[in-house]
Formats: structure tokens, C-alpha cells, sequence
RNA sequence: GCGGGAAUAGCUCAGCGGUAGAGCGCCAGCCUUCCAAGCUGGGGGUCGCGGGUUCGAAUCCCGUUUCCCGCUCCA
């Protein structure tokens, strides 16, 4: 598939717009409409609920997006969070200014005569002092003065714009977890190891956004920093590689469960040279997008970094006693680092299928029903029928408490099949002639509807008052096969 | 930020100096007893934005914004 036709799906059918588009649209961002707000609150409510939840060493924490400013000085960002950029006037190549000082390289220097030299990697010239102003690559090209990108966005808290005001809009969630992680422990008498979750927007000014909502300069994160004690050991192994293994894994269950193949995720691990300033060893999950191989979630060992430098900072002692050692230890952290955007694009690209269907082609995204926007639409047969419409219309309110339920009348059923397909509604609830019975022919009605399966179209026929118990059992994960013997569907065509 | 491509109806696109179009979708009506059927009617466009050339610009020129593909970066 590509990403053109998802995109253009997205927008047509409430999922996602181009942020401020009547303005011409502005970069890098986007807005959720009101079926993608479902989808992406399904994404942080299943994620909070199997690693909050569900587990007994894990809570949660919604920490504030403006922090004191000190908190991304000694998290490093001010200082690493940037990458300075040089380009070739030549060739349009595009180099990180540290990166160049990796390698040795020729000079014509302007100070002296017979002015060609090898300068050793990392060092200005002994004569001009001047660093490397030619391009690596193309050997001729001049290279620009390095400019500065700092990613993060620089904000003022309160109404004067003055240096002492100035502040970040973060740039992970995780800094919040970090400066919290004293209140926590002693609020929540926690023992490691134990884990803080948080779901929140960062901002990143990224240089080159791009890929419809993978990388967006505005994105939520789905974050946790599970602290463990490194003088532990588990199975043999440091604790602290033991559970990054364990998330690991458990992480990339979690995409599998809700639909992701297996064959389209795969870890990878970070190379010595691309490990954050932070990090001991990081891996990615990595799924396949439209354009490639592309990180959905990073797992970082982060050790006592985070801990170590806010202590410093602050002047606070972030530790931890260990009861059984009678000393303090600085717990190390695993984080697996969730993009909550880009779980919503790969859940999205996974679901998308156009199939033939007698001959029609048929767009349907086969969501996971947790994941899907819409859970049950409720659809009059005929709409001229106002028994057909009332028990419609009753049936959807029964219904909504429960599940989102919407009732749609305004086409005929094919039609109204295939637009819920287009949104991935698992299941349409039908309301005919037979459950209403016909006045004309004074034939009693038999007060059952059809529910049809979005995946294999296939009907079944529900008694009303089963309804409510049959949906249960459907959503709560009873396979469509082993339900519908017990509900043929209508004898008549 | 650099190079390349693009921007016309909700979507996909045609039109390339002379009155803004098609298909699909959407809305209303008729018809219709389960998978985008048919018929009739309807709403909807500052042709991304700004400037220029011209009697006349969606069309040619300049600028700009946004999107897509690369370089680079990350969740």
C-alpha cells in the first residue's frame, strides 16, 4: 500500500487532517479528527492498561510539559540535543559537524607556501589554526560555517521574554518521570524493581519532519523508566540486562497483539556510534513502513544517568536503600520509549487492505476491534419502515453505554457496509423486515438481528435480547467461527 | 536547510492564454427485503498564497507556503 492512499483515506474519513490547513497548512504537524482521537485514546488506554494496569510493579505519573530549566541541563539536552550542520557548496551534501572530525583531511593552507597537508582527525591546522573547509566527499566543494540546531523549543514562562523566564517545551516525558522519582517512591512505598509509566506530548524541532505523522515536531510518547537495582542479579545475569531483555520482548508482544504480523517488526540494535549520550544499549523496534524500515519504539538502558545528574543538579539524593546490602544505590533505568503517533501509523498501515469483492474493489481496514474507531454500527434495513427504524435507532442506545455505537440510514446496506469497512467498525447490527414483522402481510416479526462480521462478511442471526451478551463474547476475543453455528443466519436471501 | 517533483471540488485527476470540468463521494427524492445497483435533482472551487506580463492568466514569469522523494535526525 502506500502512503499516499492512507493519507488520503485518513483525511476523507475523519482519522487525520493537515493541522491549520485553511491557512494553506503549517509543517510538521497534525490533528486528529474525531474517529482518529478514538483510535489514538484506544492506543494509550490498552497501552496504560497492559503495562500499568495489569502489573503489580508499575504506575503511572502525568507530569507537566514546562519544567524548570535546569531539569534539561543536566538531562544533557541543552549541551547534546543539538547537531551542528555543515553543508557542500558543491555537491549539496549535508555533514554533522562531529562527525567530520572523525576523519583526517586535506589543506591548502593560506599561511603557508607549498600549502598542502594532511591534518590528523579532530585537530584545527598548525599553521592557520583553520578546520577542515573542504567536503569529504567530493574533495572540492566548499563547506558552510557549522549552524546550530537545537532541537528543543525555547519558550518563556510568564508575560516578560527575558533570559531569566526562558524555559523548553519538553522534549521526551521522561524528565518528568526522572525529577519525580523521589515522590513516587517514597508516596507509593515501591521496591525495585518497579516502573514509572507516562503518556504526554513532546516537542522536538526537528530538522526534517516528513513521512505523514511518523516524524511530526509535536508528538505524544508513551514512556517507561523501569528502575531496577544494578547489584542485582536475575537468572545469573545483571539485573539491569535482564530486564531490558524482558522488555524488549515484552514490547514487541504487545504490537503482535493487536494485530501487528510478525514478519513486518523486527529488533534492531544500536551500533557503539549512535548510542544516545545516555545510553549503555538501546534497541529498536522497528516496523515496515511504506518507506522502509522505520523505529515504532526505542528500549534504552539509560543506567544511573538520569538519577546521577538531576542529584547533581539539584543538590537532592536520588537513591535507593537497599534493604537487604544496608546501603544506597542509584537504581539503573530501563525505558522503553514508545511513539504513540507512530503506533497509530503502523497500526493504520497494517490494517489497510483493498480487496475484490464480486468484482468491486472493497477498502477495509481489518483494525484490531480494541483499536477500532467505531465498535458496532446499527443499520436500518429500509428506512421507510418506521419499525425497522425505531428498533434501529432503540437498539443503537442499548448498545452505546457499552460500546461506541453509531446508527446510519442514509444509504442502502451495501453502501453503508462498505463505509464502515472504510473505518474498520468490527461489527454492523441489521434491522429487517423478519425482526420487525411486515403489516401488510400481518406477519409477527421475530425480534432477531443480523450481526456481520467486518473480516469475513459473514452473518449471523442474534436474538435482540442476546444482543448485548453476543457483542461481549465478540469483543471480549470468542472467534466469529466457533460463535456463529449457533446463530444461523436468515433463510431468505 | 539543500537538490528533485508536485499543488485545480471531500477524494482521484483532466484542462496548459479566451465563460472552471469529469469520475467517485456527499445531500435530497424515487426505487430497492443484506454487500459501493438504478433514475432524477442538488450543494460544493479565492484553480495553495502574493506579485508581475497581457485586452484577457488555472495556464506564462518571479517570489512564497505546504506536501512528496532523497541528504540528515529521532519516539
Amino acid at each position: 500500500m502506500s502512503m499516499e492512499a492512507l493519507v488520503s483515506l485518513a483525511k476523507r474519513r475523519g482519522l487525520v487532517f493537515q493541522s491549520s490547513e485553511i491557512y494553506g497548512g503549517t509543517g510538521s504537524v497534525w490533528d486528529f479528527g474525531p474517529l482518529g482521537v478514538e483510535v489514538k485514546n484506544n492506543i494509550k488506554r490498552l497501552w496504560w492498561r497492559d503495562n500499568v494496569h495489569l502489573r503489580p510493579d508499575m504506575v503511572g505519573l502525568d507530569a507537566s510539559i514546562l519544567m524548570h530549566p535546569t531539569v534539561w541541563k543536566a538531562s544533557g539536552h541543552v549541551d547534546h540535543f543539538t547537531d551542528p550542520m555543515v553543508d557542500c557548496r558543491a555537491c549539496k551534501r549535508r555533514f554533522r559537524a562531529d562527525h567530520l572530525d572523525t576523519v583526517p583531511w586535506a589543506h591548502y593552507c593560506p599561511a603557508k607556501a607549498n600549502n598542502k597537508f594532511e591534518v590528523p582527525a579532530g585537530e584545527p591546522c598548525k599553521h592557520c589554526d583553520n578546520r577542515r573547509t573542504l567536503c569529504p566527499e567530493c574533495g572540492k566543494g566548499e563547506l558552510t560555517a557549522p549552524r546550530q540546531f537545537n532541537l528543543m523549543f525555547k519558550t518563556f514562562m510568564g508575560p516578560v521574554e527575558e533570559d531569566a523566564s526562558l524555559t523548553y517545551l519538553r522534549p521526551e516525558t521522561a524528565q518528568g518521570i526522572f525529577v519525580n522519582f523521589d515522590n513516587v517512591l517514597q508516596a507509593m512505598r515501591l521496591r525495585l524493581p518497579f516502573g514509572i509509566a507516562q503518556i504526554g506530548k513532546s516537542f522536538r524541532n526537528e530538522i526534517t519532519p516528513g513521512n505523514f505523522i511518523f516524524r511530526t515536531r509535536e508528538f505524544e510518547q508513551m514512556e517507561i523508566e523501569y528502575f531496577v537495582n544494578p547489584k542485582d542479579t536475575v537468572n545469573g545475569v545483571p539485573a539491569d540486562e535482564y530486564w531490558h531483555e524482558r522488555w524488549m520482548q515484552d514490547r514487541l508482544a504487545w504490537y503482535q497483539r493487536y494485530g501487528i504480523r510478525a514478519e513486518n517488526l523486527r529488533l534492531r540494535e544500536h551500533g557503539k556510534d549512535e548510542l544516545s549520550h545516555y545510553s549503555k544499549r538501546t534497541a529498536d523496534i522497528e516496523y515496515r513502513f511504506p518507506m522502509g524500515w522505520s523505529e515504532l519504539e526505542g528500549i534504552a538502558n539509560r543506567t544511573d544517568f538520569d538519577l546521577t545528574q538531576h542529584a547533581r543538579f539539584s543538590g537532592k539524593s536520588l537513591t535507593y536503600f537497599d534493604e537487604e546490602r544496608k546501603e544506597h544505590v542509584v537504581p539503573y533505568v530501563i525505558e522503553p520509549s514508545g511513539g504513540v503517533d507512530r503506533a497509530f501509523l503502523a497500526f493504520l498501515v497494517e490494517a489497510y487492505r483493498e480487496e475484490e469483492v464480486r468484482g468491486e474493489k472493497r477498502v477495509v481496514l481489518r483494525l484490531h476491534p480494541e483499536l477500532a474507531p467505531l465498535k458496532i454500527a446499527v443499520l436500518p434495513l429500509l428506512k421507510k419502515r418506521e419499525k425497522i427504524v425505531e428498533t434501529a435507532q432503540a437498539i443503537r442506545a442499548q448498545l452505546a453505554p457499552r460500546w461506541l455505537t453509531v446508527y446510519d440510514d442514509t444509504a442502502s446496506i451495501g453502501r453503508l457496509y462498505r463505509r464502515q469497512d472504510e473505518v474498520g467498525t468490527p461489527y454492523c447490527v441489521t434491522v429487517d423486515v423478519q425482526t420487525v414483522g411486515d403489516p401488510e402481510t400481518g406477519e409477527a416479526g421475530d425480534q432477531r438481528v443480523t450481526i456481520r462480521d467486518r473480516d469475513s462478511m459473514e452473518q449471523i442471526r442474534v436474538p435482540i435480547g442476546e444482543l448485548t451478551a453476543v457483542c461481549e463474547r465478540l469483543f471480549a476475543g470468542e472467534s466469529w467461527a466457533s460463535l456463529a453455528p449457533r446463530y444461523p443466519p436468515s433463510l431468505k436471501p
